[in-house]
DNA sequence: ACTATTTCCTGGATGC
DNA sequence: TGCATCCAGGAAATAG
């Protein structure tokens, strides 16, 4: 489950492996969760571009783009491959072709030379670079052709994951970004607010990035339960909160993220934050501190775990 | 303006 | 062995 560093993890592995290398097309499944944005928009903005930079904004994986400046056709159809698609689909591939919806999706691009393709994992997504001859596994929702003859494909089995595209600056996630939070403005973010911490670490309107995992072993490291309204807590507590969040976010990076599930980063390598939790996933057993059994509760859905002797 | 709850998804684990 | 049920959770949508 992908949260800031593991996207961190991967932006950076993608950073290395495709920065330059140029888009020449791009394949898109028929399933529509995954795009936010209509295909057509997606097909032409990241055709025939080259890839200038690799970031992460949040939780998203922000792919910065520009337009090639040699040789470069607007439309090339005719050279797109279309023998090859994710077996058992019998669809044809997504085209931006000349339906009313795509000549209104051409008509509002601006003609500046800078967009952005922006990537978000959800739960279970995962961009994998791979050669043309690799099998393409189920659950494959898009397949870009690179000039170098590679492919970036992206795949997503419970499909919470989002596509979308945007014009240079146009995209901006919400939030501030937590290793860069001053006090003064990590502060303000929780003023008056009468929700649960927990529920207010996870607002990407708040801070962006923090997810079910940080938010817990964060608070475990603050001495906060998760369900102490924001509000009561007071401003040493918050200031502790906030160099908690970042010292957690920090190691994990250091570690290349938690390995849960199936997480690997952009080279298939596993993180290991994961043995460095101390209250995630560790519902019974004894407090690596004080040897209280750990707690588990729901707020807003997420399972919350604490330790009911060092959290107050 | 906030806050709380529901919904979307599939694969793996569990239970009978 | 098979089948039903539950659970994981980010963020958008909906309800209060």
């Amino acid at each position: 489950m992908p949260e800031l560093p593991e996207v961190e993890t991967i932006a950076r592995g993608l950073a290395k492996r495709v920065t330059g290398d140029v888009v020449e097309s791009v394949w898109l499944g028929q399933k529509k969760e995954p795009l936010k944005s209509p295909a057509s928009a997606i097909v032409a903005t990241l055709e025939h571009r080259r890839i200038a930079a690799v970031r992460r904004m949040g939780k998203h994986i922000v792919f910065e783009l520009e337009k090639e400046s040699v040789g470069r056709t607007l439309l090339s159809a005719k050279s797109r491959r279309s023998d090859r698609k994710p077996r058992g689909d019998t669809t044809a591939p997504t085209q931006s072709s000349s339906t009313p919806q795509a000549e209104a999706d051409r008509s509002v691009r601006p003609t500046n030379n800078s967009a952005q393709w922006i990537v978000h994992l959800g739960m279970t997504g995962s961009l994998r670079i791979c050669e043309p001859q690799t099998e393409v596994v189920k659950h494959t929702h898009a397949i870009l052709r690179l000039s170098s003859g590679r492919e970036l494909r992206f795949v997503d089995p419970r499909r919470f994951g989002r596509l979308s595209v945007a014009q240079a600056g146009d995209f901006d996630a919400t939030g501030i970004e937590p290793l860069e939070a001053d006090l003064d403005r990590f502060l303000a973010l929780f003023h008056g607010r009468k929700t649960p911490i927990k529920s207010a670490l996870l607002n990407q309107k708040l801070l962006r990035g923090v997810g079910n995992i940080y938010a817990d072993e964060s608070l475990f490291r603050a001495g906060l339960r998760p369900r102490r309204r924001a509000s009561t807590i007071t401003r040493a507590q918050l200031g502790k909160l906030r160099l908690a969040v970042k010292e957690v976010l920090k190691e994990a990076i250091a570690l290349g993220g938690s390995s849960i599930s199936d997480y690997v980063d952009a080279d298939g390598e596993e993180g290991f934050f994961q043995l460095q939790h101390r209250v995630y996933g560790r519902e019974g057993e004894p407090c690596l501190v004080c040897k209280t059994p750990i707690k588990r509760i729901v707020i807003a859905g997420r399972s919350s775990h604490y330790c009911p002797g060092c959290q107050t």
